[in-house]
DNA sequence: AACGTCACG
DNA sequence: ACGTACGTGACGTTA
């Protein structure tokens, strides 16, 4: 419709074209078909057209029908579920720098690529939908996938506000620093070499300096310099290693977020849109990237100050709502342990309680230390962790590590029911479901080989936790976007950070929001534990968090 | 494009 | 078809 060049035919043109079709596409009872929705209500709101009627997205059925394939675009499924090779891109509009812009492309070629597009998702819709109600999937795919489209589009046109001459000025900083540490570290060398490159550092480190080599990498058995391995090194009379790990950190922050997301800010606003991906995820989490917005730093002090970056607008403040250990809570519910889930009941620090279980002793002789354990040990089992790891994390050695963890499944017997019960489900089905059904294959699970047998048994332990934490944040999140929107509230939800929701709320409803975003959250779906929410509001993201 | 590295939950 | 705890995305280097 945007073909204006000349030598094309006389057409109804963009403008016009759009303005035809506004009512129809802005109808929700003209339900829409199609591959990508979000997407496409992107491009239809950059003209002031709101998509409405989202019935069925072909690539979200396919994520939920096998969340574990790495392709959903249209022509993959084409091919996979019609056995039909659709026209790609590439062939009506050229690759690399040949490549035309759409509006240029052939007038004929491009009716018939569209009309392909259309024709494909409607008949995928068929395929689809019947293997969606084969699989049981037919309530999350339309009520928790299709109802969260609208959602994460709100969120990604509003963005979020960042204080670009912070940032600015904080980078600056950080370049000073790295311009200091740069110098001595070639000084400590004894020669210029490039500090990015691994393998320049490596030559560096293991062959000029001799020290010694702690471990290979995984893919080309090249010298390791990760961060483990440079903080092991800083225990020898050198000072390069911690040289190195403070570079590491600023270069880091600095490339990663200070510039990058200074240049992605809106000139006008301020605001950084991020895109929330539905179908990447093999768990039923979403990511965020273009920037990625769910990996930004809180962990470290620089880290952290970045945080102070990200703001509310004016008569605006941030609020963060967390669920408290959620995916400890789903496995305690999962294992039906009258231990486990009793320490969440009473709301006892379940660390702590844990610590006593498997220590057998009375709760008043745990000491930091030993929760420290404790929680590690928490932690691990949820990802289906073994001795090795559980010693080398905590420093302890390999038979006590064991009998932690052997002292583990006596104590919460539900926990190892669980775990025997979710491996034998996958071997027999292929896959594993969380608690709304959602499915992920693991055709590794009857292995002949150990090692990759056991990661898929890790994988069957972890995601029906991981993805049903997934499920519940998805459901609180469709609730409060429609209560919001239905109860006239002006606050905005802004992100998700897997257990974790940002908002925007204006000063005069700081007294009214935040009930309303505890009561979806908490109260979304009864589990045998209670949910528990902490939210904090400030100026910032880190004053909120 | 692959790799090593490192930021997050 | 590979190390050993799950799930992501981005950067800079190298081939
Ligand atoms: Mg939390």
């Amino acid at each position: 419709l945007a073909h204006t060049c000349p030598g094309f035919p006389e057409h109804v043109g963009r403008d016009r074209a759009l303005e035809l079709l506004k009512p129809v596409l802005e109808d929700k009872a003209v339900a829409k078909v199609g591959q990508n929705l979000k997407f496409q209500s992107i491009v239809f709101n950059n003209r002031g057209i709101e998509l409405a009627g989202l019935r069925f997205d072909t690539m979200i059925a396919s994520y939920v029908i096998n969340p574990g394939l790495k392709q959903h675009d249209l022509n993959f499924l084409a091919q996979h579920y019609l056995n039909l090779r659709k026209t790609t891109f590439e062939e009506v509009a050229g690759k690399g720098k040949g490549r035309k812009c759409f509006s240029d492309v052939d007038l004929e070629q491009a009716s018939k690529y569209s009309c392909e597009d259309a024709d494909v998702a409607l008949r995928l819709m068929e395929v689809l939908g019947k293997q969606l109600r084969e699989d049981e999937n037919e309530e999350l795919f339309y009520n928790v996938e299709m109802a969260l489209i609208p959602v994460l589009l709100d969120m990604e046109i509003t963005g979020i506000k960042i204080d670009k001459p912070f940032f600015s000025e904080m980078s600056e900083t950080f370049s000073r620093e790295l311009d200091q540490i740069e110098k001595e570290i070639y000084l400590e060398a004894g020669t210029e070499f490039n500090i990015n490159s691994p393998q320049q550092l490596g030559t560096v480190l293991f062959d000029k300096l001799q020290l010694p080599i702690l471990k290979r990498t995984s893919k080309t058995k090249a010298h390791s310099t990760d961060v483990k391995v440079l903080t092991k090194l800083a225990a020898l009379p050198f000072k390069i290693p911690k040289l190195l790990l403070r570079y590491r950190t600023l270069s880091k922050l600095k490339a990663t977020y200070l510039d990058s997301l200074v240049k992605l800010a809106d000139p006008v606003t301020g605001r950084l849109h991020t895109s929330f991906n539905q179908t990447v995820a093999a768990t039923g989490r979403l990511s965020s990237s273009n920037p990625n917005l769910q990996n930004i730093p809180i962990r470290g002090e620089e880290g952290r100050e970045i945080r102070r970056g990200f703001v509310a607008e004016d008569g605006c403040r941030l609020l963060s709502a967390d669920y408290s250990q959620v995916e400890l809570r789903i496995f305690a519910h999962y294992s039906g342990d009258d231990a486990f889930i009793e320490a969440f009941r009473e709301q006892e620090d379940i660390h702590t309680r844990t610590a006593a279980e498997i220590m057998s002793i009375g709760r008043e002789e745990v000491t930091p230390d030993r929760r420290r354990i404790a929680k590690a040990i928490n932690f691990g089992i949820i990802y289906g962790m073994g001795p090795h790891k559980l010693s080398e994390e905590l420093g302890i050695d390999h038979e006590t590590a064991k009998n932690y963890i052997s002292a583990y499944y006596e104590r919460y017997r539900g926990v190892a029911r669980y775990r025997d019960e979710v491996i034998g489900a996958a071997r027999e089905k292929g896959y594993v479901t969380t608690l709304f059904n959602r499915r992920r294959y693991l055709p590794d699970i009857n292995h002949k080989n150990r090692i990759i047998r056991s990661e898929a048994e890790r994988m069957a332990i972890n995601t029906p936790i991981q993805g049903t934490a997934a499920d519940l944040i998805k459901m609180a999140m469709i609730r409060i976007h429609g209560r919001l929107k239905k109860e006239g509230f002006r606050s905005r939800m802004l992100l998700q950070v897997h257990d974790e929701l940002v908002f925007e709320v204006p000063e005069d409803e700081i007294d009214t929001a935040p009930k309303l975003i505890r009561s979806e959250m908490e109260g979304g779906f009864q589990l045998k534990v209670p949910l528990k929410v902490d939210m904090k509001i400030g100026r910032n993201w880190d004053e909120a968090h």
